[in-house]
DNA sequence: TACTCGCACTAGAGCGCGCTAGTAGAGCGC
DNA sequence: GCGCTCTACTAGCGCGCTCTAGTGCGAGTA
């Protein structure tokens, strides 16, 4: 900065005033400045910059790597920052690097605010987080803690699913569940609710899984070895989110059951993969785009007017209907209802 | 950080050499500093710290956004860095965020290397970043450019792949090439001669795509018009990468061409989807751990040792045989040969 | 002329650390 | 007693920037 400074024959200050766009700088020596920079390839050094005015004025986000869904948060996330003049730095959890090194590292790097996708860490830890540094969480209700919270209505999601697949004609619906994952507990309530309402409660059914391809690999290979012990197979499986309902699809194609004539796959999330399958994914479709933006509005809302309290957001999913989805096989259609 | 120093009665010098883990300090005042560090919630200022002591210890590490095979990287490339004491900033490059844009932001950062994810820049342009600083291209060779390389060897992985087709029986192999994609070029290049190798120059196919579901789509659809243009369809693809080969799935599958009766599908990557589809894809492995490693360890090495030139590192990729390939449909079989 | 005002610009402190050069004191041999 | 070394610790500069409080100067006003 000295020799930009040096060679344009101005003091630092005004070099500093150039870059960083304010008034007080005529417009030829603005010119001759970014001149000179680019010539001698300087740039203004990020970490002196944040250290120097006290404010880093960056969003950190956690994410976990293979999580598609993530993905597609994090492409909503940087547009909306870059609008509101926040930068944005990126940090991955995953097999071998926890939540919580993940998190260290963007405050370490001074972020301002947290936004996290999907975690998995305590409450309690995410609460200390959330006292120390405006934090958001997206799909995760955290409770007592605070934390904006961001995510679809989990409930209604499911329960169009359940109705539309009750439509179809479907009785023996199952559902695999996302474990201790971000949104699963209200979605294991809706089913259970949906089922009841129209008088299925015999017909409830929760397989333990999580949000990965090997869960719904696991718990489709579970149903085909009940199976080949003579029980029935369900008709229809509501997975936990669209990773799951992939592994569900593959055990069950290797296993000889076609999809969707002898089995309805629903997923949930609509991943940009969704729709990408060799027969499109029908899922609970959440707007990723959407829900990127509110997560990076509200963190830079509570920045900026810090007596604000953590809101949350309930954006309202879709049910979208692909190809894994259609009536029972015979014998198990509407007759039996 | 004065804080803590005046809590734990020690002088500031002394809380910087505890946190830094360096010997001068003793075991009780070592254990008193982290005490009253952890009370009072202090964490060292990754951007003073950067400053003061000139070097960032940073790798940054450019991705694309939805390009699974990037997260396998991006998981191996965190414990090799780690286990070398450097940090690890993300910058993805999406939709309405150019690659530019993602490195500028690392760059800012004053990362130390940057370790990008099958480019997609001007060769004129990464010259430039290797000029500036210690630069590896993953999967994309830059030729004349000041950067280490990190890829397959993806003719010999093309080359298998071709062999083993032919071996099945199959004459008529299109190739949905990557366009301007990393690796592509050679991809085609290998392709064509080992179509010739096999006496089937006249068979030689191959239809312009990139690296994409979308690409793998489109692709799908022309040879569906094709084929009810009374055309034959071929029997088997190749395609760029396991993303194309995914939407050639989709595409073939929705026209009513079953994978692999009417048609062998190998993709290229082997990213973590593809072992997780209904029916595993064949594919050409290439190992993301190991290629991780490498180009952590090419960055480190060089900052360390300043007048070493850039290398190359080129891995064995391997064919690894799924569900999504097969003999060809009877008439088109061996006899045709 | 004397003054105010606004614009273009500058001096210099300070952000939170790391690092070099140094000190204080304990232990040891002669 | 002296000098020596070794460990445990400290003082204070400087990293590259931002920001506050200025200075100098030409134009406009009384």
């Amino acid at each position: 900065m000295a020799d930009v400074a040096d060679r344009a024959g101005v003091s630092r200050a005004l070099v500093s005033i150039v870059f960083r766009n304010q008034p007080g700088a005529s417009r030829e020596t603005r010119e001759r400045v970014l001149r000179v920079a680019d010539e001698i390839g300087y740039r203004p050094d990020s970490a002196a910059r944040l250290l120097a005015r006290g404010r880093s004025r960056t969003l950190g986000v956690m994410f976990t790597v293979h999580q598609t869904f993530h993905t597609d948060l994090i492409e909503g996330i940087y547009p909306e920052a870059e609008r509101l003049g926040y930068d944005v730095l990126l940090s991955a959890a995953a097999q071998g690097r926890s939540e919580e090194k993940a998190v260290e590292a963007l405050l370490g790097h001074r972020c301002e605010a947290l936004i996290l996708l999907g975690p998995d860490a305590e409450p309690a830890y995410l609460d200390g987080l959330g006292q120390r540094a405006v934090t958001v969480s997206v799909s995760r209700r955290v409770p007592r803690a605070r934390v904006d919270f961001v995510h679809s209505a989990e409930g209604k999601g499911v329960r169009q699913a359940t109705d539309y697949l009750v439509e179809l004609g479907h009785r023996r619906i199952v559902h695999i569940d996302g474990g201790a994952g971000p949104g699963s507990a209200e979605r294991r309530r809706s089913y259970r609710a949906a089922m009841r309402r129209h008088g299925l409660e015999p017909e409830i059914r929760v397989i333990p899984g999580e949000h990965t391809e090997q869960s719904g690999i696991e718990a489709g290979r579970l149903l085909l070895a009940e199976r080949d012990r003579g029980l029935p197979l369900p008709t229809a499986v509501l997975a936990g989110n669209d990773r799951c309902a992939m592994g569900v699809l593959m055990a069950m194609t290797r296993g000889g059951v076609e999809v969707p004539r002898d089995l309805s796959v629903v997923g949930f999330d609509d991943s940009h993969l969704s729709h990408l399958m060799p027969i499109g994914l029908t899922t609970v479709r959440q707007d990723a785009g959407l829900m990127a933006e509110c997560a990076v509005r509200f963190a830079v809302e509570r920045l900026e007017n810090p007596e604000l309290e953590p809101r949350e957001a309930v954006l309202d999913p879709k049910l979208v209907v692909r190809g894994t989805s259609g009536p029972p096989p015979a014998g198990d259609g509407p007759s039996a209802r």
